[in-house]
DNA sequence: AAAACGGGGGG
DNA sequence: CCCCCAGTTTT
């Protein structure tokens, strides 16, 4: 049955594949590279990255040996900043344990951190013509429709369902194509939210939902659970021609990236001010910065700005603070796009 | 099984 | 503006 998809998506992808920057030379480093910024970003927003990390890690050895700071620079705007620092650990340990070169080995790709099941199957089988699926949102929206299965696809049980189900029909002699088939209909004609493109699908004759012109309902999910609301307070800190910024703990939300110095609830100025002379700053001058707010997957900051001028000491750091200058902020510490709104405080002059 | 983890695009 | 998108790890 669903073995008929097999041949009419194959000739499509033939004729219709998108020409991308990772298909150029799909080498594993490539694939893996390409496949992790991909995760939850769209293919245009991911061509300038994957363009200048390559330019700047050619190698995956170039990978292993970058300092963290570094690479977080490259990663800066892309989110979910731990796909990038897991990249650097796999890196380090495809090193050690493998001489410098991913394994052609499904499950030994599995255990590399942040290489699960998707990412696993997508560098085997296009990288290394290795038979196993990967199974991505695309895949499972294309799979459900042919199929018209009402099973919620954010559950575990459904990916591995249909995981099994792919590697039973996939063609052995070509699966890198095979799973780009499937992910290239999905993105191109079978795609999300909006009317599929069914007239021009290869695999309409045997889609279910086509047939019953159900396509829109599927893939059926289940009803996410509401965001948290978070107020906080971002203080821009002017010192001569320096801004204080300070670096995020090391685990957690934008872990070990930087920001403007924040705190949570809606602080008064009488409490703002008491906070920056508890750094051993003196306040010059205070006035509102505007209210911003960003939405993270899971919380949303609603942030209330300040404005402070101070004078102080000659140390460059002040507790947890660092005073860098407009030209260092901007080049060199990476500050995530969460503080952008006030961000404009630091680059232009006020 | 559910929650944590960013940011961008579309209607 | 609100809504949608969706892999991997951690809990």
């Amino acid at each position: 049955m669903l073995e008929q998809i097999r041949e009419p998506l194959l000739s499509w992808y033939k004729e219709n594949k998108r020409s991308l920057p990772w298909r150029e030379d799909p080498t594993p480093y490539h694939v893996w590279i390409s496949e992790i910024m991909l995760q939850q970003t769209r293919v245009e927003a991911v061509k300038e990255y994957y363009a200048r990390f390559l330019f700047a890690l050619p190698e995956l050895k170039d990978l292993a040996e970058c300092p963290e700071e570094r690479l977080l620079k490259l990663w800066e705007g892309l989110g979910y900043y731990n796909r990038v620092k897991n990249m650097q650990k796999a890196a380090r340990e495809v090193m050690e344990q493998y001489d410098g070169r991913l394994p052609a080995d499904y499950e030994k790709l599995l255990k590399l951190p942040g290489i699960g099941s998707y990412t696993a199957g997508a560098v085997a089988s296009i990288a290394y013509g290795i038979p196993r699926p990967a199974v991505d949102g695309n895949v499972l929206r294309v799979i459900t429709r042919i199929t018209e299965n009402p099973e919620d696809i954010l559950k575990q049980s459904m990916k591995k369902k249909t995981e099994e189900a792919l590697l039973e029909i996939m063609p052995k002699d070509c699966p890198g194509d095979f799973n780009q088939s499937l992910m290239e209909l999905g993105a191109t004609v079978c795609v999300p939210n909006g009317m599929a493109k069914c007239q021009c699908c290869p695999v309409a004759r045997v889609c279910q939902a086509y047939a019953h012109g159900t396509v829109m309902e599927y893939p059926k999910k289940a009803a996410k659970k509401q965001r948290k609301i978070e107020e906080r307070t971002v203080l821009v800190i002017q010192n001569g021609q320096e801004f204080a910024i300070s670096k995020r703990p090391p685990k957690g939300l934008l872990a070990g990236l930087y920001e403007l110095p924040n705190k949570e609830g809606y602080l008064t100025e009488e409490e703002i001010l008491s906070f920056v002379k508890g750094l051993h700053l003196i306040p010059l001058h205070i006035r509102e910065a505007g209210e911003a707010k960003h939405i993270f997957s899971h919380v949303e900051w609603r942030m209330k700005g300040y404005f402070i001028k101070v004078a102080a000491t000659e140390e460059k750091k002040v507790g947890s603070l660092i005073f860098v200058d407009r030209k260092e902020s901007r080049g060199k510490y990476p500050i995530p796009s969460a503080f952008s709104a006030y961000r404009k405080f630091i680059e232009e002059d006020f």
